[in-house]
RNA sequence: GGUCGCGUAGCUCAGCUGGAUAGAGCAUCUGCCUUCUAAGCAGACGGUCACAGGUUCGAAUCCUGUCGCGAUCACCA
């Protein structure tokens, strides 16, 4: 039992004996700074069961807390807020309990639970990854882990965009304007090659249009008339035909990608278990269409196509298989998801990581999958999130107006390589260890910026004001860390076992000690929720903390050796618990900086 | 037009599922490096929580409506 639980308990008991009602919650919150104590109980709600005044109330169950609860030190009462102050020999003991847990706070997966699967990142292999990709990853590869901390089984998959009309437009436009360049002849990095024919495409199919609108023909005709993309379109049906050539070619620009790509997912330090590919999964789905045609949750119109009635839901009727009997979008979703439980039979449930403009597409995905009666069905999550915008608005690849992932990452570091020279405390790094450091701090204040915002609100991010490095940002905890480090290297002979016995508790120290409690559920929030916000507020949160502390309390020059080996145990602690927390995000942690 | 999301300090964001005088960072200003890394600390300034109603002991938080911004409503993906 926690101390919570315990006060509940108790509270209750001391209702039952001085008021002889029955309480049947307790509401706690911590006390805030001004007030004094450790905890607070709110009177208030229990005025619905206990009649009387508020004060007098809270005074009478602070007295019998302070006579029958052991670690209950005072109470005081303001208004109808009961503050109770708690022996440090309770947070003494709770550190003893954990400063040697490398792993405090994660709960490990149990025999036989289900797992979840965290599906993120499924780019379209016509262009490079960009900023909205890498919110998409981030994200992705960030809630996977703390699901992972939060004690449930995970696999990292994602689904991979490799054919369609896109792809098509690059290959064509290479075809006909590449003259056989490569990556190797080149120098360019895969994906970049094959991007720049996906912008070549786009600049003739406009030509294209304006020459036939220049003759009179209306913009959507010269749209679907523009020779160049009736060219595609052919190449596109050549290449579900099978045409040897065609299918070479794909596979050629498409390995091209996957190179790029994987340079990309490397430097952002993210990975995956399993993949899927569309090439393989576009024809799934349309077995189940028959099937729930048979159990009625389809009905099939006069032409042929086949829908799905959401009306009473709230929504409008979705198609499911066009009329010519083809798969749409949607079909090709519910076969893949009922594969991926076919594959992996421990999976339990889902997440989709991608942006809130396919909010409604999921929302429908998944009524169809309940409907069709799979159990998991109601185990799948839409983890939607805001779309990143530029001042200037959309990204958009064609148009050459966004913001390159590869770029942003080599800008990151150039910046934290600039900071660094400037401040100077890097002597005795060789250059690959500075080169290593630079990466890390750059990749830390570009993943943090991005992660500490709660994933469904919209990003606006200004290329010309450069994240920042100080504050509220990854650098700013990435070098609390590294000091804690500096520190733990000048007291290598204080022994971070021994344990601690009556210490009176600097403020600053409670004020870490409180902190450092609330990580294991803050774990659990994060993953309740899908957000990694909440590990990044809560990670600054202990930082200040810890700073405060450092700032106003000597670790190393403290008046006694017991007081010295408490707080170098708690500096190596606090450590601890930002690494890991980090590690929840996919953010290094330097040991200089 | 229907549906969904968002709206908190000049800017960027917290605010734990209803609790005390709404908190941080950036920016501006004031202090603190002969003592553990100043990418830091201590402080000042800054608010009609979009607006209007409602629910109750109590609302930034829940409900309704209005306004603003965004997304979506394809036999596209």
């Amino acid at each position: 039992m926690n101390l919570q639980q315990e006060l509940s308990h108790q509270v209750k008991e001391a209702v039952k004996k001085i008021y002889q009602k029955e309480l049947d919650s307790v509401e706690f919150q911590a006390t805030r700074k001004e007030f004094v104590g450790d905890i607070t109980v709110v009177v208030f709600p229990m005025l619905r069961v206990v009649k009387g005044n508020p004060v007098q109330i809270g005074e009478a169950i602070g007295d019998y807390l302070v006579e029958h609860v052991e670690d209950v030190k005072a109470c005081n009462v303001v208004k109808g807020f009961l503050n109770i102050e708690i022996n440090d020999s309770f947070y003494i003991n709770f550190f003893n309990q954990i400063k040697e847990l490398s792993k405090y706070g994660f709960e490990t997966s149990k025999e036989g639970d289900k797992a979840v699967m965290v599906e993120y990142s499924s780019p379209n292999t016509n262009k490079p990854l960009h900023l909205g990709h890498i919110r998409n990853n981030l994200l992705g590869y960030s809630v996977a882990e703390i699901l992972k901390a939060s004690g449930k089984k995970v696999y990292k998959t994602q689904i991979i965009n490799d054919r369609g009309i896109h792809i098509c437009k690059s290959m064509l436009a290479w075809k006909r304007f590449g003259n056989g360049e490569t990556p190797e002849s080149t120098g360019l990095k895969g994906d970049k090659l094959v991007g720049n024919y996906y912008v070549k495409f786009d600049q003739e199919y406009k030509k294209d249009i304006a020459k036939l609108m220049s003759e009179g023909v209306s913009e959507d005709d010269a749209k679907k008339q523009a020779p160049i993309f009736i060219e595609a379109q052919n190449m596109l049906r050549k290449w579900e035909a099978g045409d040897e050539e065609t299918v070479a070619l794909w596979e050629k620009m498409n390995g091209w990608v996957y190179d790029g790509f994987d340079i990309t997912y490397k430097n952002l330090g993210v990975d995956f278990d399993c993949l899927y590919y569309e090439s393989n999964t576009y024809l799934l789905g349309k077995e189940f269409i028959d099937q729930g045609l048979k159990t009625g949750v389809f009905y099939k119109k006069d032409d042929g196509s086949v829908w799905c009635d959401l009306t009473n839901e709230g929504l409008d009727e979705k198609l499911v298989l066009r009329a010519d009997g083809t798969a749409v979008y949607i079909t090709q979703d519910i076969g893949t998801a009922i594969q991926r439980i076919k594959d992996y039979p421990d999976v339990g449930g889902m997440v989709y990581t991608v942006g809130n403009e396919q909010d409604y597409h999921f929302k429908v995905l998944f009524l169809i999958l309940k409907k069709l009666g799979f159990d998991w069905a109601k185990n799948l999550y839409h983890l939607s999130y805001g779309m990143v915008d530029l001042p200037t608005g959309k990204m958009k690849s064609r148009e050459g107006t966004v913001v390159d992932a590869d770029d942003l990452i080599v800008e990151m570091a150039n910046t934290a390589e600039t900071i660094s020279q400037e401040l100077g405390k890097l002597d005795g790094y060789n250059n690959d260890e500075k080169q290593d450091l630079y990466n890390t701090i750059g990749l830390g204040a570009l993943k943090y910026f991005i992660l500490k915002v709660d994933p469904k609100k919209r990003i606006l991010f200004d290329p010309k004001e450069s994240i920042d490095f100080q504050g509220n940002t990854g650098p700013f905890i990435q070098y609390t860390y590294a000091r804690i480090q500096s520190i733990l290297r000048k007291a290598e002979d204080i022994d971070t076992s021994a344990s601690i016995e009556n210490m009176v508790l600097h403020e600053k120290e409670k004020e870490l000690l409180k902190q450092v409690q609330l990580f294991p559920e803050t774990i659990q929030l994060a993953a309740d929720n899908f957000s990694p916000a909440i590990i990044a507020n809560y990670v600054y949160d202990l930082v200040k903390e810890f700073n405060s502390f450092y700032q106003n309390v000597s670790i190393l020059g403290a008046n006694s050796d017991v007081e010295k080996v408490f707080r170098v145990q708690l500096s190596k602690t606090v450590s601890q618990v930002i690494k890991n927390g980090f590690l929840l995000l996919g953010i290094q942690v330097p040991e200089r900086m």
